[in-house]
DNA sequence: TAGATTGTTAATCGATTAACAATC
DNA sequence: TAGATTGTTAATCGATTAACAATC
Protein backbone atom coordinates (compact mmCIF):
# COMPACT_ATOMS: atom_id res chain seq x y z
CA UNK A 1 0.00 0.00 0.00
CA UNK A 2 1.53 3.53 -1.44
CA UNK A 3 2.02 5.27 1.97
CA UNK A 4 2.36 8.43 1.64
CA UNK A 5 5.57 10.54 2.56
CA UNK A 6 4.69 14.31 4.01
CA UNK A 7 7.24 17.28 3.36
CA UNK A 8 9.61 17.58 5.31
CA UNK A 9 8.80 21.00 5.68
CA UNK A 10 5.92 20.34 6.75
CA UNK A 11 7.10 18.25 9.82
CA UNK A 12 9.74 21.02 10.43
CA UNK A 13 6.48 23.63 11.28
CA UNK A 14 4.58 20.68 13.56
CA UNK A 15 6.96 21.26 16.38
CA UNK A 16 5.72 25.04 16.01
CA UNK A 17 2.30 24.57 16.16
CA UNK A 18 2.81 22.34 19.01
CA UNK A 19 4.62 24.89 21.06
CA UNK A 20 1.99 27.73 20.42
CA UNK A 21 -0.81 25.53 21.57
CA UNK A 22 1.14 24.72 24.80
CA UNK A 23 1.36 28.50 25.28
CA UNK A 24 -2.61 28.78 24.96
CA UNK A 25 -2.90 25.63 27.18
CA UNK A 26 -1.03 27.38 30.04
CA UNK A 27 -3.38 30.71 29.31
CA UNK A 28 -6.56 28.26 29.85
CA UNK A 29 -7.94 28.77 26.87
CA UNK A 30 -9.60 25.34 24.86
CA UNK A 31 -10.33 26.02 21.56
CA UNK A 32 -8.38 27.82 18.64
CA UNK A 33 -8.77 28.12 15.04
CA UNK A 34 -6.02 28.04 11.96
CA UNK A 35 -6.13 32.05 11.53
CA UNK A 36 -5.63 32.80 15.13
CA UNK A 37 -2.41 30.14 15.09
CA UNK A 38 -1.28 31.97 11.35
CA UNK A 39 -1.67 35.57 13.03
CA UNK A 40 0.30 34.32 16.30
CA UNK A 41 2.90 32.70 14.18
CA UNK A 42 3.25 34.80 10.98
CA UNK A 43 1.36 31.70 8.55
CA UNK A 44 -1.15 31.84 6.50
CA UNK A 45 -4.26 29.82 7.45
CA UNK A 46 -4.82 28.15 4.63
CA UNK A 47 -1.24 26.18 5.28
CA UNK A 48 -1.99 25.42 8.63
CA UNK A 49 -5.05 23.77 7.57
CA UNK A 50 -3.34 22.33 5.11
CA UNK A 51 -0.58 21.21 7.07
CA UNK A 52 -2.61 19.53 9.63
CA UNK A 53 -4.87 17.97 6.89
CA UNK A 54 -1.40 15.53 6.03
CA UNK A 55 -2.28 13.74 8.99
CA UNK A 56 -6.06 13.76 9.44
CA UNK A 57 -9.17 15.93 10.30
CA UNK A 58 -8.41 17.33 13.74
CA UNK A 59 -11.13 20.64 13.86
CA UNK A 60 -14.68 21.01 13.79
CA UNK A 61 -16.06 23.37 10.67
CA UNK A 62 -17.53 26.61 12.70
CA UNK A 63 -15.78 26.20 15.79
CA UNK A 64 -11.92 25.62 15.30
CA UNK A 65 -9.98 23.76 16.98
CA UNK A 66 -10.29 21.85 20.48
CA UNK A 67 -6.24 23.33 21.33
CA UNK A 68 -5.86 20.21 24.27
CA UNK A 69 -7.13 17.44 21.11
CA UNK A 70 -5.15 19.11 18.51
CA UNK A 71 -2.08 19.08 21.06
CA UNK A 72 -2.31 15.62 21.34
CA UNK A 73 -2.74 14.58 17.86
CA UNK A 74 0.34 16.12 17.07
CA UNK A 75 2.02 14.97 19.84
CA UNK A 76 1.46 11.64 18.99
CA UNK A 77 2.55 12.50 15.13
CA UNK A 78 5.87 13.25 16.36
CA UNK A 79 6.85 11.04 18.84
CA UNK A 80 7.04 13.22 21.66
CA UNK A 81 3.93 11.80 23.53
CA UNK A 82 6.64 9.74 25.04
CA UNK A 83 10.29 10.77 26.76
CA UNK A 84 13.23 10.54 25.13
CA UNK A 85 16.80 10.24 26.87
CA UNK A 86 19.56 12.40 25.17
CA UNK A 87 23.13 12.38 25.65
CA UNK A 88 25.46 15.66 25.19
CA UNK A 89 29.50 15.36 23.76
CA UNK A 90 31.25 18.23 24.88
CA UNK A 91 31.53 19.20 28.19
CA UNK A 92 32.81 22.76 27.77
CA UNK A 93 30.32 26.44 28.31
CA UNK A 94 27.98 24.69 25.44
CA UNK A 95 27.78 21.56 26.55
CA UNK A 96 27.18 22.52 30.49
CA UNK A 97 24.50 24.65 29.46
CA UNK A 98 23.20 22.07 27.49
CA UNK A 99 23.09 19.80 30.43
CA UNK A 100 21.89 21.92 32.63
CA UNK A 101 19.05 23.60 30.48
CA UNK A 102 15.82 23.23 31.91
CA UNK A 103 14.02 23.22 28.81
CA UNK A 104 14.00 19.94 27.80
CA UNK A 105 13.13 18.60 30.47
CA UNK A 106 9.21 20.01 30.88
CA UNK A 107 8.90 18.87 26.66
CA UNK A 108 10.03 15.11 27.26
CA UNK A 109 13.79 15.26 26.63
CA UNK A 110 16.17 13.98 29.31
CA UNK A 111 19.84 14.51 29.71
CA UNK A 112 21.31 11.72 30.99
CA UNK A 113 25.26 11.47 30.41
CA UNK A 114 27.53 14.08 28.95
CA UNK A 115 31.22 13.12 28.03
CA UNK A 116 34.16 14.42 27.38
CA UNK A 117 37.81 13.57 26.14
CA UNK A 118 39.77 16.06 28.32
CA UNK A 119 41.21 14.32 31.58
CA UNK A 120 40.70 17.56 33.13
CA UNK A 121 37.22 17.67 33.02
CA UNK A 122 36.79 14.20 33.22
CA UNK A 123 35.13 12.91 36.85
CA UNK A 124 34.60 16.64 37.40
CA UNK A 125 30.67 17.23 38.14
CA UNK A 126 28.16 19.55 35.89
CA UNK A 127 25.07 20.41 37.87
CA UNK A 128 23.60 16.64 38.29
CA UNK A 129 26.19 14.93 36.07
CA UNK A 130 29.36 13.81 36.05
CA UNK A 131 31.78 14.36 33.23
CA UNK A 132 32.18 10.72 31.48
CA UNK A 133 35.31 9.62 29.45
CA UNK A 134 34.50 9.95 25.85
CA UNK A 135 36.57 6.96 25.22
CA UNK A 136 33.88 5.09 26.97
CA UNK A 137 30.85 6.50 24.76
CA UNK A 138 29.95 4.16 22.59
CA UNK A 139 30.10 1.36 24.78
CA UNK A 140 27.97 3.71 27.22
CA UNK A 141 25.08 4.95 24.46
CA UNK A 142 24.92 1.39 23.84
CA UNK A 143 23.94 -0.31 27.21
CA UNK A 144 21.72 2.95 27.67
CA UNK A 145 19.86 2.59 23.91
CA UNK A 146 19.67 6.31 24.01
CA UNK A 147 18.79 7.33 20.41
CA UNK A 148 19.24 11.47 20.21
CA UNK A 149 22.50 13.07 20.91
CA UNK A 150 23.84 16.60 21.09
CA UNK A 151 27.45 17.82 19.75
CA UNK A 152 28.67 20.46 21.28
CA UNK A 153 32.78 20.00 20.77
CA UNK A 154 34.77 22.08 18.53
CA UNK A 155 34.40 21.87 14.77
CA UNK A 156 37.56 19.59 14.35
CA UNK A 157 36.35 17.19 16.46
CA UNK A 158 32.66 16.96 15.49
CA UNK A 159 32.62 14.59 12.64
CA UNK A 160 34.77 12.24 14.91
CA UNK A 161 32.34 12.61 17.62
CA UNK A 162 29.31 11.84 14.93
CA UNK A 163 31.12 8.77 13.73
CA UNK A 164 31.17 7.33 17.59
CA UNK A 165 27.67 8.18 17.60
CA UNK A 166 26.45 6.24 14.66
CA UNK A 167 28.28 3.26 15.79
CA UNK A 168 26.64 3.55 19.15
CA UNK A 169 23.38 2.88 17.75
CA UNK A 170 22.42 7.32 17.83
CA UNK A 171 19.67 8.06 15.01
CA UNK A 172 18.94 11.93 15.54
CA UNK A 173 22.21 14.27 15.92
CA UNK A 174 21.69 17.84 16.59
CA UNK A 175 24.88 19.26 15.90
CA UNK A 176 26.12 23.11 17.71
CA UNK A 177 29.81 22.53 15.89
CA UNK A 178 29.93 24.95 12.87
CA UNK A 179 30.34 22.16 10.53
CA UNK A 180 28.41 19.78 8.16
CA UNK A 181 28.36 16.27 9.18
CA UNK A 182 28.30 12.93 7.06
CA UNK A 183 26.03 10.36 8.35
CA UNK A 184 25.04 7.53 7.10
CA UNK A 185 20.57 7.19 5.71
CA UNK A 186 19.11 6.64 8.54
CA UNK A 187 21.08 8.78 10.69
CA UNK A 188 19.22 12.57 11.38
CA UNK A 189 21.36 15.44 11.65
CA UNK A 190 20.03 19.38 12.65
CA UNK A 191 22.04 22.24 12.83
CA UNK A 192 22.77 25.04 14.97
CA UNK A 193 25.30 27.64 14.61
CA UNK A 194 24.22 30.73 15.66
CA UNK A 195 26.95 32.68 13.53
CA UNK A 196 24.77 31.45 10.06
CA UNK A 197 21.67 32.71 11.79
CA UNK A 198 23.39 36.43 12.18
CA UNK A 199 24.73 35.98 8.76
CA UNK A 200 21.54 35.58 7.12
CA UNK A 201 20.18 38.50 8.88
CA UNK A 202 23.31 40.81 8.22
CA UNK A 203 22.95 40.56 4.64
CA UNK A 204 19.54 42.59 5.50
CA UNK A 205 21.01 45.17 7.35
CA UNK B 1 15.20 50.83 -11.39
CA UNK B 2 13.89 47.37 -10.49
CA UNK B 3 15.63 46.12 -8.24
CA UNK B 4 15.83 42.02 -7.99
CA UNK B 5 14.44 40.76 -5.26
CA UNK B 6 16.83 37.60 -4.29
CA UNK B 7 14.90 34.45 -2.21
CA UNK B 8 15.12 34.52 1.37
CA UNK B 9 15.70 31.06 0.67
CA UNK B 10 18.83 31.61 -1.44
CA UNK B 11 20.02 34.35 1.30
CA UNK B 12 19.87 31.64 4.67
CA UNK B 13 22.14 28.89 2.02
CA UNK B 14 25.05 31.53 1.60
CA UNK B 15 26.38 31.84 4.98
CA UNK B 16 26.96 28.08 4.92
CA UNK B 17 28.43 27.76 1.39
CA UNK B 18 30.98 30.69 2.69
CA UNK B 19 31.65 28.82 5.75
CA UNK B 20 32.63 25.70 3.31
CA UNK B 21 34.56 27.74 1.61
CA UNK B 22 36.54 29.22 4.80
CA UNK B 23 37.57 25.68 5.65
CA UNK B 24 38.60 24.66 1.84
CA UNK B 25 40.87 27.77 2.48
CA UNK B 26 41.99 26.29 5.81
CA UNK B 27 43.13 22.91 3.92
CA UNK B 28 45.05 25.13 2.09
CA UNK B 29 42.42 24.73 -1.28
CA UNK B 30 42.86 26.90 -3.73
CA UNK B 31 39.44 26.23 -6.28
CA UNK B 32 36.79 24.07 -6.62
CA UNK B 33 33.18 23.23 -8.02
CA UNK B 34 29.29 23.31 -7.96
CA UNK B 35 29.92 19.71 -7.66
CA UNK B 36 32.71 19.84 -5.06
CA UNK B 37 30.87 22.19 -2.65
CA UNK B 38 27.41 20.23 -3.44
CA UNK B 39 28.68 16.83 -2.64
CA UNK B 40 30.08 18.41 0.91
CA UNK B 41 26.84 20.16 1.58
CA UNK B 42 24.28 17.65 0.30
CA UNK B 43 22.96 19.85 -2.10
CA UNK B 44 22.98 19.94 -6.18
CA UNK B 45 25.42 21.61 -8.19
CA UNK B 46 23.15 22.96 -9.99
CA UNK B 47 21.30 24.76 -7.07
CA UNK B 48 24.68 26.19 -6.01
CA UNK B 49 25.33 27.73 -9.09
CA UNK B 50 21.94 28.81 -9.36
CA UNK B 51 22.25 30.53 -5.95
CA UNK B 52 25.73 31.92 -7.30
CA UNK B 53 24.61 33.74 -10.35
CA UNK B 54 21.91 35.83 -8.40
CA UNK B 55 24.68 37.60 -7.31
CA UNK B 56 26.87 37.85 -10.14
CA UNK B 57 29.26 35.67 -12.16
CA UNK B 58 32.52 34.51 -10.09
CA UNK B 59 33.59 31.36 -11.43
CA UNK B 60 35.59 30.39 -14.45
CA UNK B 61 34.12 28.01 -17.14
CA UNK B 62 36.47 24.22 -16.96
CA UNK B 63 38.33 25.09 -13.89
CA UNK B 64 35.43 26.80 -11.21
CA UNK B 65 35.72 28.75 -8.36
CA UNK B 66 38.79 30.50 -6.93
CA UNK B 67 37.69 29.89 -3.31
CA UNK B 68 39.15 32.98 -2.00
CA UNK B 69 37.52 35.02 -4.38
CA UNK B 70 34.31 33.52 -4.00
CA UNK B 71 34.76 33.69 -0.14
CA UNK B 72 35.69 37.60 -0.16
CA UNK B 73 32.43 38.04 -2.50
CA UNK B 74 30.20 36.09 -0.17
CA UNK B 75 31.33 38.25 2.95
CA UNK B 76 30.45 41.64 1.21
CA UNK B 77 27.28 40.22 -0.18
CA UNK B 78 26.21 38.99 3.41
CA UNK B 79 28.37 42.21 5.12
CA UNK B 80 29.95 40.31 6.90
CA UNK B 81 32.77 41.92 5.03
CA UNK B 82 33.27 44.40 8.57
CA UNK B 83 32.79 43.44 12.58
CA UNK B 84 29.20 43.84 13.57
CA UNK B 85 29.21 44.44 17.37
CA UNK B 86 25.96 42.65 19.82
CA UNK B 87 24.48 42.40 23.01
CA UNK B 88 23.58 39.28 24.70
CA UNK B 89 19.99 39.79 27.44
CA UNK B 90 20.23 37.07 29.82
CA UNK B 91 22.92 36.05 32.05
CA UNK B 92 21.79 32.61 33.12
CA UNK B 93 24.15 29.42 31.50
CA UNK B 94 23.26 29.88 27.85
CA UNK B 95 23.61 33.41 28.05
CA UNK B 96 26.65 33.13 29.53
CA UNK B 97 28.15 30.60 27.33
CA UNK B 98 27.05 32.84 24.05
CA UNK B 99 29.13 35.41 26.14
CA UNK B 100 32.50 33.48 26.01
CA UNK B 101 31.67 31.45 23.00
CA UNK B 102 35.14 32.05 20.92
CA UNK B 103 33.50 31.32 17.70
CA UNK B 104 31.88 34.71 17.41
CA UNK B 105 35.09 36.60 17.22
CA UNK B 106 37.03 34.83 14.79
CA UNK B 107 33.91 34.98 11.95
CA UNK B 108 33.48 38.87 13.03
CA UNK B 109 30.78 38.96 15.71
CA UNK B 110 31.56 40.65 18.69
CA UNK B 111 30.13 40.16 22.23
CA UNK B 112 30.02 44.06 23.92
CA UNK B 113 27.48 43.49 26.97
CA UNK B 114 25.71 41.38 29.07
CA UNK B 115 22.42 42.27 30.65
CA UNK B 116 20.63 40.36 33.23
CA UNK B 117 17.58 41.85 35.21
CA UNK B 118 18.75 39.85 38.93
CA UNK B 119 20.19 42.03 41.05
CA UNK B 120 22.10 39.19 42.53
CA UNK B 121 23.90 38.97 39.10
CA UNK B 122 24.49 42.36 38.19
CA UNK B 123 27.82 43.22 38.65
CA UNK B 124 29.49 39.95 38.70
CA UNK B 125 31.55 38.95 36.10
CA UNK B 126 31.23 36.57 33.49
CA UNK B 127 34.77 36.06 31.59
CA UNK B 128 35.75 39.21 30.35
CA UNK B 129 32.33 41.25 31.02
CA UNK B 130 30.51 42.10 33.95
CA UNK B 131 26.62 41.77 33.81
CA UNK B 132 24.71 44.71 33.14
CA UNK B 133 21.62 45.73 34.68
CA UNK B 134 18.65 45.39 32.40
CA UNK B 135 17.12 48.43 33.31
CA UNK B 136 19.74 50.24 31.60
CA UNK B 137 19.80 48.19 28.37
CA UNK B 138 17.97 50.84 25.97
CA UNK B 139 20.22 53.56 26.45
CA UNK B 140 23.28 51.52 26.54
CA UNK B 141 22.60 49.70 23.68
CA UNK B 142 22.17 52.93 22.18
CA UNK B 143 24.69 54.59 22.82
CA UNK B 144 26.53 52.12 21.15
CA UNK B 145 25.06 52.14 18.50
CA UNK B 146 24.63 47.84 18.35
CA UNK B 147 22.37 46.50 16.03
CA UNK B 148 22.33 43.15 17.08
CA UNK B 149 21.45 41.25 19.95
CA UNK B 150 21.04 37.41 20.95
CA UNK B 151 18.09 37.09 23.58
CA UNK B 152 18.87 34.19 26.18
CA UNK B 153 16.17 34.56 28.63
CA UNK B 154 13.07 32.78 29.74
CA UNK B 155 10.01 32.46 27.72
CA UNK B 156 8.19 34.87 29.41
CA UNK B 157 10.56 37.51 29.77
CA UNK B 158 11.47 37.40 25.63
CA UNK B 159 8.82 39.37 24.32
CA UNK B 160 9.44 42.47 26.73
CA UNK B 161 13.19 42.03 25.95
CA UNK B 162 12.60 42.49 22.33
CA UNK B 163 10.07 44.92 23.20
CA UNK B 164 13.30 47.11 24.36
CA UNK B 165 15.80 46.20 22.04
CA UNK B 166 13.90 47.36 19.09
CA UNK B 167 13.21 50.82 21.46
CA UNK B 168 17.36 50.72 21.74
CA UNK B 169 17.93 50.34 17.38
CA UNK B 170 18.50 46.90 17.31
CA UNK B 171 17.63 45.43 13.66
CA UNK B 172 18.47 42.10 14.14
CA UNK B 173 17.49 39.59 16.83
CA UNK B 174 18.83 35.61 17.51
CA UNK B 175 15.71 34.47 20.01
CA UNK B 176 16.88 31.19 22.30
CA UNK B 177 13.56 31.77 23.92
CA UNK B 178 11.27 29.13 22.72
CA UNK B 179 8.42 31.66 21.88
CA UNK B 180 7.81 33.65 18.64
CA UNK B 181 8.14 37.56 19.05
CA UNK B 182 5.93 39.77 17.31
CA UNK B 183 8.63 42.96 16.14
CA UNK B 184 7.96 45.60 14.04
CA UNK B 185 9.14 45.53 10.21
CA UNK B 186 12.00 45.73 9.59
CA UNK B 187 13.61 43.90 12.37
CA UNK B 188 15.16 40.33 11.61
CA UNK B 189 14.54 37.63 14.05
CA UNK B 190 15.76 34.18 13.63
CA UNK B 191 14.83 31.70 16.04
CA UNK B 192 17.24 28.44 17.83
CA UNK B 193 15.03 26.11 19.96
CA UNK B 194 16.84 22.95 20.32
CA UNK B 195 13.30 21.12 21.64
CA UNK B 196 12.19 22.26 17.73
CA UNK B 197 15.10 20.31 16.51
CA UNK B 198 14.94 17.64 18.00
CA UNK B 199 10.82 17.03 17.81
CA UNK B 200 11.59 17.44 14.11
CA UNK B 201 14.16 14.32 14.21
CA UNK B 202 11.39 12.23 16.76
CA UNK B 203 9.15 11.90 13.91
CA UNK B 204 11.42 10.24 11.68
CA UNK B 205 12.65 7.76 14.46
C1' DT C 1 -31.17 30.63 10.94
C1' DA C 2 -26.75 33.30 10.27
C1' DG C 3 -22.02 33.26 11.06
C1' DA C 4 -17.86 30.92 11.41
C1' DT C 5 -14.53 27.78 10.15
C1' DT C 6 -13.05 23.44 8.51
C1' DG C 7 -10.96 20.22 4.88
C1' DT C 8 -10.02 20.00 0.15
C1' DT C 9 -9.56 21.15 -4.68
C1' DA C 10 -7.69 23.79 -8.24
C1' DA C 11 -4.88 27.69 -9.37
C1' DT C 12 -0.90 30.10 -8.55
C1' DC C 13 3.41 30.86 -7.29
C1' DG C 14 8.17 29.73 -6.37
C1' DA C 15 12.14 26.72 -6.14
C1' DT C 16 14.87 23.01 -8.01
C1' DT C 17 16.79 20.41 -11.62
C1' DA C 18 18.19 19.07 -16.20
C1' DA C 19 20.36 20.29 -20.11
C1' DC C 20 23.52 22.64 -22.93
C1' DA C 21 25.94 26.42 -25.38
C1' DA C 22 29.84 28.99 -24.19
C1' DT C 23 34.45 28.93 -23.02
C1' DC C 24 38.44 28.24 -20.06
C1' DT D 1 42.61 19.72 -28.89
C1' DA D 2 39.78 17.27 -25.31
C1' DG D 3 37.86 17.66 -20.94
C1' DA D 4 35.79 20.23 -17.48
C1' DT D 5 32.77 23.42 -15.66
C1' DT D 6 30.36 27.65 -15.71
C1' DG D 7 25.99 30.58 -16.21
C1' DT D 8 21.48 30.37 -17.93
C1' DT D 9 17.23 28.76 -19.98
C1' DA D 10 13.41 25.87 -20.01
C1' DA D 11 11.16 22.04 -17.83
C1' DT D 12 9.85 19.98 -13.78
C1' DC D 13 8.67 19.61 -9.41
C1' DG D 14 6.82 21.09 -5.04
C1' DA D 15 4.71 24.35 -1.89
C1' DT D 16 1.47 27.98 -0.95
C1' DT D 17 -2.74 30.31 -1.50
C1' DA D 18 -7.43 31.23 -2.88
C1' DA D 19 -11.82 29.73 -2.99
C1' DC D 20 -15.75 27.25 -1.59
C1' DA D 21 -18.89 23.39 -0.41
C1' DA D 22 -19.83 21.20 3.78
C1' DT D 23 -21.32 21.65 8.27
C1' DC D 24 -21.00 22.86 13.11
Amino acid sequence: MAQKIIPNIVIGRLPVYLRTLQYMLEEGRQVTSSQELGERLGFSAAQIRKDLSQFGEFGKQGTGYNIQYLADQLQGILKVNRDWDVVVVGAGDLGSALARYQGFANRGFHVKMIFDSDSQKIGTEIGKFIILDSADMITSIQAAGIRIAMIAVPASDAQEAANQLVKAGVKAILNYAPVNLSVPHGVRVQYIDPVIHMQHMTYYN
